[in-house]
DNA sequence: GGAAGGTGTTGATCGGGATCAATGAAGCCG
DNA sequence: CGGCTTCATTGATCCCGATCAACACCTTCC
């Protein structure tokens, strides 16, 4: 399963696509050289689980190539997926034993994999990389919360339109391969895993999809890559203000104005409003 | 607004009774005396904002009394809450300018303040009161996820059980006042924000709440307060295992054989699996 | 006291999306 | 090549929970 862990060469950090990001460029990349030493390639084919839930989780890492999903199986069988982890971000639960969920590969994958001890070990004798890990999970704390958001109280339209906007921003921040500019957005990820990941299902993924483009707000070039033909219509559609309208760049904005209408606004409202895909 | 800042005396952390939790208890209590210096109490009444969403946020602190919620609004009203801060959790993001949600008293409240930079300040002077920083981030970013599967796929029934359950069981960690022990459950809050929480409305948690008091699984005492007539059967009732059956304590036991059962069962199921409260 | 507003409950109705079912297309393998 | 499985799509139907509406109760403020 390990794959070259002791051939070193081809796989130093120097080549790695990478080696820019993540805690690999933490402290200036002072600490390459020992995650370096610590570190192990490993891949793993599409389906293959790398943690499972509730294991004993030993490895912590870096998704170097491909696609991981965080999913949580509840007893009888029903899954949510609760993150996915693109190029650069980390798996793994440092400072606890086990995973909560399980880590799966969603695409045929690469993995950077630290030993975990050895990881926390590092992290505690370097304050300032400890400091960036800090600063990553806090992002992703507001992102598992955004995805609350998107989950408690959005539609299915809403919910495909807010993915498509996500991954053609996460993606970009990788824009190193096959991803051409513009309006093209590759979805790495199949029918059941958008479902998953949004809380629905496949059927309601399909159809929600085809509508869209049937409206002439997206192309469907095949099943996972589309073109955006209209951006603002997209960003309408997923009911956010964060989204800005040329190329997916984040621009808050506040709506205080909203918060302040209280509550005669706060009636009733709760999942349903009607989102016209024409209009 | 700022409730006698100058008058430490009677709100030194010797009488503060969060002083032996978060991170005032962080490193062994040792930064105490600073986080005392920068310290100072607020006070306010239910509905009122602390910080505004995506407002420029220059505190963050500790939940001494009363119950904080984090509140997202969306364009149209629609609104989600995001997080529940209990007496100990703290509030505010550290190393960001702006919140993302606002945080509102859900209760009166009583806070205890720290100016961000100045907090933030300490924790890189201190990297072990960072490092307990970086674990209970750790935690929460857990408890959102975990949030993500209910709200993803968990049936209101389910929701409104596993709400009671997770209620109980962080009252039950500042166990001071007026909690009694035994099966009594009292939550802070009202429908509204409990509808709110749980991604649903006033109308499905008043009528879900009713069914299983119709059923014998708890008994109402008033809208705020409930007896747990049988705890294992609201525990089977919010469709999760890894609450214990008899008292509330966590234990997680593993289910691998249904994510074994994969593809079968993953057939289909999404959001819907019929729960019967009788049975 | 009574008007006004907020909160919790219950009944009636509706609809978004889950579920059930069936088909076509694409990859896999003996 | 022809079974076999997986995936995406479409149609038909059903139902949980949202929505609309009405009412009882309580608190606050004239």
């Amino acid at each position: 399963m390990r794959t070259g862990s002791h051939v070193q060469l081809p796989q130093k950090c120097d080549l790695c696509p990478i080696q820019h990001r993540s805690v690999c460029a933490a402290a200036g990349g002072r600490i390459r050289p020992e995650l370096n030493r610590i570190s192990h390639r490993r891949t793993f084919s599409a389906g293959e689980t790398i943690v499972g839930e509730a294991e004993e989780a030993g490895i912590v890492g870096n998704v170097v190539r491909g696609v991981l999903r965080m999913v949580r199986t509840m007893a009888d069988g029903r899954q949510q997926i609760v993150g996915l982890l693109f190029p650069s971000d980390m798996f793994g639960r440092v400072f606890a034993s086990h995973s909560r969920y399980a880590i799966e590969a969603a695409t045929d994958v690469e993995l950077c994999c630290f030993d975990r001890g050895a990881f926390e070990a590092l992290l505690v004798a370097n304050p300032d990389v400890e400091h960036e890990v800090l600063l990553s999970t806090l992002d992703e704390l507001d992102a598992a919360r955004d995805w609350m958001v998107l989950l408690g109280c959005q539609t299915v339209l809403e919910r495909v339109a807010a993915f498509l906007i996500i991954v053609r921003r996460r993606m970009m921040k990788m824009a190193s391969d096959e991803w051409m500019p513009g309006p093209h957005v590759s979805v790495p990820i199949g029918r059941r895993d958008m479902a998953t990941y949004l809380g629905t299902t496949v059927e309601s993924i399909s159809r929600t999809i085809r509508a869209m483009a049937r409206r002439g707000v997206i192309r469907i070039i095949d099943a996972q890559n589309f073109e955006v033909v209209q951006w603002n219509r997209l960003v309408a559609l997923s009911g956010r203000e964060e989204f800005d309208f040329d190329d997916g760049i984040v621009g808050l904005r506040s709506y205080r104005h909203v918060a302040d209408a209280g509550s005669e606004v706060r009636r009733t409202i709760a999942g349903r409003r009607t989102v016209d895909v024409e209009k």
